[in-house]
DNA sequence: GCGCTGGATGGCACTGAGTGACAGGATACT
DNA sequence: AGTATCCTGTCACTCAGTGCCATCCAGCGC
């Protein structure tokens, strides 16, 4: 998946940018499949919108369909780093990573529009989409792996990993369906805020109380039939 | 992803069967595939082995990577009837409508441990094989879709969707790394459990009580810092 | 200036996936 | 019988992807 050719060897910052090869190959792409269709346009069109010969157009991008994807070649590092930088509750930390995505899909919005378009048409790049956001899915999942989660916590990284990178999907989707309505941002907060709690360090029977998030206090009760009193029975004898 | 040939017209019933000629493509193909290496093995060499010709293979395998998973088919058509037939909490029955897959894989066990060597060491079967999984992942989700998960429904639908095939996903790996160690149908059941439990109906600050499982109490908090009686007051003020 | 070296490019040729078109051949139905 | 239908094989074609080699263009030391 990585080798796609990022050409950015320290110049042109945002995936946006225009006037590198890259950039040149994206656009010409995306405007091929945007009139002619995905399908009938081959790998030597495109070579020719940017001015290069088909054999280079493979050097830098291994599959014909990832000449859409680049951005994410990039987006992948930035998730990385986040990662690696930043510290707190690993549900909450993994989920906030995923920010320089969104911030650089919304920043890209005219492209990423436009290609959202092409790929809904073709099932070539709808799964070459997947197999992309499965990317970030392994990013994460690897870096819950290393972190405590409390019982069956190899699994469970996977598990989480899994539904913060639907709640990606659906935030774009959104974002896609209806731009502007909604921050997308903000609302990817609030869905890996609902994961973060539900399936966190206390929502699923795992570990003791006070690690990362020793201010926070949140109560949960199922069945309100019950009274005050009988509930705050019930956790006196629970721990 | 659909058009693979089944070829069970009525007769045959357990992908494991032998001597149908779709049989013979995926038997004759994993050997091959184990012997010689997936990408050294063309698809004139399988079709070769199951004595058709190439463009015959193809009618059977629009891809030649699906020989490989054409039970796939199948256990998507069990699920989805379980789907329809079934009632309950809406999250269980997803989740335990997994269950025919589960079971035929166990069932097929020699063949599918092979298949998973195989595919642990070929990008092309590995991605291929993330997108038959995402296939069950759809069929949940637009299950789940049709059902009122409380606040943000259609999202959370896919949200639960992919943990849950997140799950499964699990319990296969674990299974196919130590067979025979651990019920990987209880150990699914359980992790359904869990994610009913944490992002169900209650779990996400859903709807009010009394739905599917009126009977069931729990309660979770946060920071036992807090004695018995705050919390009792914090839950008064609550609702 | 010159020569050298490394990386990027283009041209060429080749394999193999996937597909459309057509022609038998078997089977079933009447 | 005749005929319609489905399955199969053959042929031919496009095009993705790759290895090989020649070339060109920096940069750099001298």
């Amino acid at each position: 998946m990585t080798p796609i050719r990022v050409t950015t060897p320290g110049g042109s910052a945002s995936p946006g940018d225009s006037e590198d090869l890259n950039s040149r190959l994206r656009i010409g792409a995306l405007h091929l499949f945007e009139t002619r269709g995905f399908d009938t346009t081959t790998a030597e069109d495109i070579a020719q919108s940017a001015g290069i010969s088909r054999r280079t157009f493979f050097r830098y991008f291994p599959v014909r369909e990832d000449v859409l994807f680049s951005d994410h070649a990039v987006y992948l590092l930035r998730v990385e780093q986040r990662l690696r930088a930043a510290r707190g509750e690993p549900i909450r930390v993994a989920g906030v990573a995923l920010d320089p995505l969104v911030d650089g899909l919304v920043a890209d919005a005219d492209f990423v529009t436009r290609r959202a378009v092409v790929i809904r048409e073709n099932v070539a790049l709808r799964d070459r989409e997947v197999l992309w956001l499965r990317e970030y899915q392994q990013l994460l999942g690897g870096f819950l792996a290393e972190q405590d989660l409390g019982a069956r916590s190899a699994i469970f990284a996977q598990i989480v990993a899994a539904a913060l990178l639907a709640a990606l999907s659906q935030v774009i989707d959104r974002w896609l369906a209806a731009p502007g309505s909604e921050d997308p941002r903000a609302l990817l907060a609030e869905l890996v805020d609902e994961i973060a709690e539900s399936m966190g360090e206390s929502g699923l029977r795992g570990r003791g109380p006070g690690a990362a998030h020793p201010e926070r206090t949140g109560v949960v009760v199922i069945n309100s039939r019950l009274s005050a009193d009988e509930i705050a029975h019930l956790i006196e004898g629970a721990h």
